[in-house]
DNA sequence: TATGAATGAGGTTTCATTCAT
DNA sequence: AATGAATGAAACCTCATTCAT
């Protein structure tokens, strides 16, 4: 028993790790080459598997990419949750915190690669346009949103309609990412990264923060 | 003679029409579907012409994909151009009238896909990508990095790096016409666009203000 | 305008020509090996013309499939519908007349591969088997049980149940064409046909022959 | 000891069962939907094993299909063997008996569907289709032709060539056979079984039988 | 100049076969 | 003896490209 269970969960471990070594392979060339530019051989032999191995997991090219966003969406989504819970701080504080960690975990990273892709994609998969729309998007926005909220409740933050401004304020990181990941390829002059987030939090808190400097701020 | 000329000189505007009827086709549907997915018979069928027709005017599919992004970013740098000439005002106003124009130019009007389109095919078509940067970012850049500079000296903008400020500047309006062109087909509810705009000058505009508001024109 | 119609006409002679050489070489080939073991490379090899112009006309390895099935069985049913008009006489002599006649026409020539196509395929295309059941062997059964009757009537066959006796009495007829395309292909020692022929009618018109032989048989 | 010996005996009947088991399963699919358009997988999964243990008892799939045809063949010939054995009777009536034995062996049961099959893929296994005829065909017609001939003699049956009648006399079971493995699917209107047989076995009596209607016990 | 029938390289997908466990 | 994950050759099918008309 003890060498069948091992046997088994030798196998078991094999087969439960390789959709992930195939989305991960597939996420790197989809986000490099785009989806229809991608072929399965090239996946394949990144993922050190042959073509057919592909479909023992996955029904088409298309559930293959259904598959990478979805894998690669859930460590955003985990992180997101994650980021809603460590909130208790003043509401600039809170989100300086929360572009910094972002960055980490999203700027750098291979799924990083996602939002470019998703953008390239978005029109050819509706289905999966929507999916992220609601499961990322939204989630996220509601996020922001509630950091902005609180903000304007204490006062610090100017009144405004947070609804707006959270595209706004969130477009640079998206537009950084995205830059990142098509543009930046070449030779292109890039400001570098820690500049470029402390400028933007400059950026955002002055524009956001309230013209009657009384009270809060530092307070609490 | 009469007859001839006139059906010589339509047929002659014809011929030179051709092209851009083609690029035109070609651009919208590269903007819907992505290069690869885009099938040289749908744009044929969209312009009107035949298969082979193509390509008495371009050379391959990257032909004229090349020459959609050349042709469809013309007016893009004309724009630019025109824009650099009528300069003559405070920082603010200036930038406002900049970004309303832009949008108008850019936003609107199925030019405002080549950024999705560039985003999507700069890792295929890296020459692309260095003419698209160098020919439009940078020429870009320089024009909005002029009226930041211009605010700074005046003091009517804070001292800042304009050459990372304005990457941030522009990244919510980059973001915007990108979207329109991915994942807005869908339900997804969308700020309106007036109230985006209004909101963006507001936030950048207060972001990027004097801390002392003595001097010049920039009293509110 | 001579020359234009005649350039179309050549043209547009060689694209309506086109379907029927390629069915024809389909129809030897997935009677020489069946459908599955059949590759387009072959058929369009046989029919001298690429494998892609196959798509041209069919969209599919299926819908060539049943179009060679649908062209094949043209002649069938047209030469079915001119029997059924050339039937005066009395019914041994018309059925004879019918069974010589049918021999010509499918016996020989590529359509009697056939029948063995639509046994070994009709479970994989029932579409296709009760298109053929309705409008050829019901068509056919029509014809020949309309012989019987007429036999039946004049006293000259027997009183019997002509929906079951057609099939009895058209089974060696399709075994034979079957045959032909099946095991004949070693060195099975076959029948001759005219041997075959003549002793199939002298079975079969004994077996359905009236015990009282007065009246009819030469009468008329 | 014992509980070892009776494990023992349990798997060797079971390994020696193993391939019949398979071959069974094979047959009904094979029959179902030819050849090629049978997977592997579909075998093993309906034999309840995997698809590698194939591979145990049988070299490739078409070392599998001889053998599917092979041991279906067995029962064939066996049955064959045996009614050649119990052979004493008048012809008609021995020739009727034979007639619902085989309906009963092999028109139900699953190896009626091998003619069909045999049929399908003749061309491609000419060494099956060769072994088909020799040891089935010729065998059974050997047999049909020991009939034909003792009614001959008795003067029961006309004159005849009894190895062009065996084709003749025999062609309406076989298709009958094929019929149900093939166009039967569907909803076409067929006769039933015993109304087919009865009809059939007078219609062949009456082809055969003398002229001379004294003698023997064809009296009837 | 314009057409559209024809091509064939190259992609996705299937599945008989192998082999480590 | 039995498994089932992995393979890769070969099939179907697409579509950018060509060329006779």
């Amino acid at each position: 028993m003890t060498r069948d269970s091992a046997k088994a969960s030798r196998w078991r471990r094999r087969k439960d790790a390789r959709p992930s070594e195939l989305t991960a392979a597939a996420l790197e060339l989809f986000v490099e080459k785009g989806f229809a530019a991608t072929r399965l051989d090239e996946i394949a032999a990144r993922a050190g598997v042959s073509k057919g191995t592909l479909y023992l997991y996955f029904d088409s090219k298309e559930e293959l990419f259904k598959a990478v966003i979805r894998e690669g969406l859930l460590p955003l989504l985990a992180e997101g949750e994650e980021l809603v819970a460590s909130m208790p701080a003043p509401a600039g504080e809170l989100f300086k915190a929360i572009v910094m960690r972002w960055w980490e975990m999203v700027g750098e990273g291979p799924i990083g690669g996602i939002p470019k892709l998703i953008i390239a994609e978005a029109r050819n998969f509706p289905e999966i346009a929507r999916f992220y729309a609601e499961e990322v998007i939204d989630r996220g926005k509601r996020l922001l949103v509630a950091v902005l909220q609180r903000g304007i409740d204490s006062g610090e933050f100017r009144p405004c309609d947070p609804d707006t401004l959270v595209h706004l304020v969130f477009s640079p990181l998206m537009m950084r990412v995205i830059w990142k990941h098509s543009l930046d390829c070449c030779d292109v002059h890039t400001v570098p990264i820690d500049i470029y987030l402390r400028e933007y939090l400059e950026l955002m808190l002055r524009g956001l923060r309230s013209d009657t400097p009384n009270r809060q701020g530092s307070a609490r």
